[in-house]
DNA sequence: AATAAGAAATCTTGTTATAGG
DNA sequence: TTCCTATAACAAGATTTCTTA
């Protein structure tokens, strides 16, 4: 214990300028994504490290020390900075805290305002400052260090198995807890929390067939506890589950078939894609049946999510085929990151669960995108779109995890830039072969159902398939896309949609938080697009769109690599989009959520559209002047930062740096 | 002996319940 | 009373291993 307690000292705590401390304790900082960490994703950072320092707030004594600690921090090397720095706020006042983070916990509230915005501000959330109690590691309680794991990464999303390693790594309580004998009982514990509380959101991260998400939920939360929404995560589990043992099962034979399968898979992902309402009516049950069900809890949020879910064929077919083939599974959860590419396909889905998935789908940096987007959008609602950067952070947080098991998405991730503009589509594209079916382009055609999704409370998760959603409607914004780039914007369009209210509220943890510099840069671009185009909804779509677009432009003039899949939906698309581009000039692209089928076809495609993709983007760009690509130079340079950054990695560490407020 | 298919065992994930502080 | 932690149990899927043909 006092080992704990002094790592809890050692988490740095500081408190938000910005929150109240009164009313929020803030308690924590978390430390955001860090940077380094990389770790922010668990598996990938190394991150982390934690945060050895923990501070309780209420221990003055602690208080001195977190505060010493920081500045260690701020120095500690490796992961030391990393250390989760967590910094908490200490509220002091009792109010503080949000959620129970006792002072010196870093309640997810306190983490961040965002967070704890997220999780109900939970001002209730009762800061319980006091020291109360601290566990073993610290005052921070499970959820808090949970909040703060995932907060930590990059995408804001993190596998159960990836909060296991942050754990381990960030907090010293837990280091030598890692192993199988000794983990169980917290583990058990973490399980336990990231179930129980509503302030996190599962999304399904089908792709791999491997676990879901989790995620902040940032409306949810609130109340630290909130009631759990098990149901939802059950039926989500249950949509899941199937895809998933599908999807590893399926892989293999998908995979083989996959080739062929290829056209299959299409027609899979045209059934996701297909807007919720192409699904058919059980599809549409299950969706129902989810929001219900997740509505009542964060986890609903998880349902949000799922937009992107990553379908597990997709991944499978990713996985596969990488690209190859994409047999295309059923239901086409997010991919998983890897997937990203089958987050296009997830796109489609409308999958319930694709709330869930949304995050696969998206892939970390979507996840991040989106919330910036959202962040944005909320303020303008009109949604910017960022994507670019932040995917090709997320993704690089994905392939850390998953990216392995992908392959074939991973080669669309290999593309980095793929990945990272568009994750989903551009990388499912190519790595699928039919990646284009994974468009989620297709599904952004979807919209309508999806809108209804959204509006369901757990948009948290909806982001993702919001943005299917958004795009659905948008599809002038997929023209838009297609002219883009489908690829990164795919991804990109996804996020834009998402915004939307799940964003925003998103957003405002998840912004504050995470996406930091990478993503402030980002996201102005997007912005201004937005409130170029935007109109309305569409607008937003649009701008998400638009977002993506200068994704493409900026981190892949050639991006051949989206090529294959983009160029075939450039293709496909390229016909509609120079008539989509104008609308989305106009405002509103009429873009009939029915393109899908076209989306679907470029299932058909086979890789060669790569050349005319660039091509038709940037003459449709040019065309699109409405649009303003101006932030491409934003994005560009916040991509390159990223990028050059060493990827991800290294646009999320500096991200966190900037972000502390220190 | 090599391969594939199926079954069994095990692990992981996720949810729920209960007890106690 | 509420929130949290801790523990246990259960269910389901995923993975690995073993057995059999």
């Amino acid at each position: 214990m006092a080992e704990a307690l002094q790592d809890e000292q050692n988490l740095n705590v500081e408190i938000d300028p910005d929150f109240e401390p009164q009313k929020r304790p803030r308690s924590c900082t978390w430390p955001l994504p860090r940077p380094e960490s990389g770790a922010s994703k668990p598996g990938t950072n190394d991150t982390d490290v934690i945060p050895e320092e923990e501070d309780d707030e209420n221990d003055a004594d602690n208080g001195a020390a977190s505060e010493k600690n920081r500045a260690e921090l701020g120095p500690r090397p490796p992961h030391g900075a990393s250390s989760l720095p967590v910094e908490v706020r200490r509220s002091t006042p009792s109010s503080s805290r949000e959620e129970g983070v006792e002072d010196g916990s870093p309640s997810s509230s306190s983490i961040h305002p965002s967070a704890a915005a997220a999780h109900g501000g939970s001002a209730s959330q009762q800061l319980r400052k006091s020291s109360a109690r601290r566990n073993a590691w610290g005052n921070y309680s499970y959820a808090d260090l949970i909040t703060q794991a995932i907060e930590s990464s990059p995408e804001n999303r993190l596998t159960l198995s990836q909060i296991y390693d942050w754990m381990v790594r960030s907090v010293p309580y837990f280091k030598d807890k890692g192993d199988s004998n000794s983990s169980a009982g917290w583990k058990n514990s973490i399980r336990h929390n990231l179930s129980l509380h509503s302030r996190f959101v599962k999304v399904q991260n089908e792709g791999t067939g491997k676990s879901s998400w989790w995620m902040v939920n940032p409306e949810g939360g609130k109340g630290g506890k909130a009631p759990r929404r098990r149901a939802v995560s059950m039926d989500n589990s249950k949509y899941i589950k199937g895809a998933r043992g599908r999807a590893t099962k399926k892989k293999a034979s998908l995979m083989a078939a996959a080739q062929d399968g290829s056209s299959e898979s299409s027609s899979s992902l045209s059934k996701w894609t297909g807007s919720p309402a192409s699904r058919s009516s059980d599809e549409l049950d299950a969706w129902t049946d989810f929001r219900s069900r997740t509505n009542s809890n964060a986890s609903t949020l998880s349902g949000r999510l799922s937009p992107i879910l990553a379908n597990p064929e997709l991944d499978e077919a990713q996985d596969g085929g990488g690209g190859g083939d994409s047999a295309p599974l059923s239901p086409m959860l997010y991919s998983s990151p890897s997937s990203m590419s089958s987050s296009t396909g997830p796109m489609a889905l409308p999958d319930l669960a694709g709330t869930m998935n949304l995050n696969d789908g998206l892939s970390d940096n979507l996840m991040d995108d989106l919330l910036d987007n959202i962040s944005l959008t909320a303020a303008q609602q009109a949604p910017p779109g960022e994507g670019g950067d932040d995917e090709d952070e997320d993704e690089g947080d994905v392939d850390v995890e998953e990216g392995e098991g992908e392959g074939g998405g991973g080669g669309v991730r290999g593309d980095g830039t793929q990945a990272g503009s568009v994750f989903p589509f551009g990388c499912p594209g190519a790595g699928l072969g039919s990646p284009s079916a994974s468009f989620g382009a297709p599904s952004l055609f979807s919209p309508p159902c999806i809108t209804g999704l959204r509006q369901s409370p757990m948009q948290t998760i909806q982001e993702n398939r919001q943005t299917t959603f958004s795009c659905g409607p948008l599809f002038g914004d997929a023209a838009l896309q297609d002219l883009l780039g489908l690829e990164a914007h795919g991804p990109a369009n996804v996020m834009l949609t998402q915004s939307d209210p799940l964003m925003s509220q998103a957003m405002s943890g998840a912004l504050q938080n995470s996406r930091r510099n990478a993503l402030l840069l980002r996201k102005d671009p997007p912005l201004s697009l937005v409130a170029g185009l935007a109109p309305g909804g569409g607008g937003v779509s649009v701008a998400g769109w638009q977002a993506g677009l200068p994704t493409h432009a900026n981190g892949r003039p050639g991006s051949s690599a989206a090529g294959p899949a983009d160029a075939k939906a450039r293709l496909q698309r390229s016909p509609v989009k120079s008539g989509s581009l104008p609308l989305g000039a106009g405002g509103v692209p009429p873009a009939p959520p029915h393109r899908f089928p076209a989306d679907l076809d470029l299932d058909v495609f086979n890789g060669d559209l790569e050349c005319d993709m660039d091509a038709i983007i940037r003459n449709e760009l040019m065309d699109a002047d409405c649009l303003d690509l101006s932030f491409e130079p934003h994005l560009a340079t916040a991509q390159n930062t990223e990028r050059n950054g060493g990827g991800f990695s290294g646009s999320t560490k500096t991200s966190p740096q900037s972000w502390v407020p220190g």
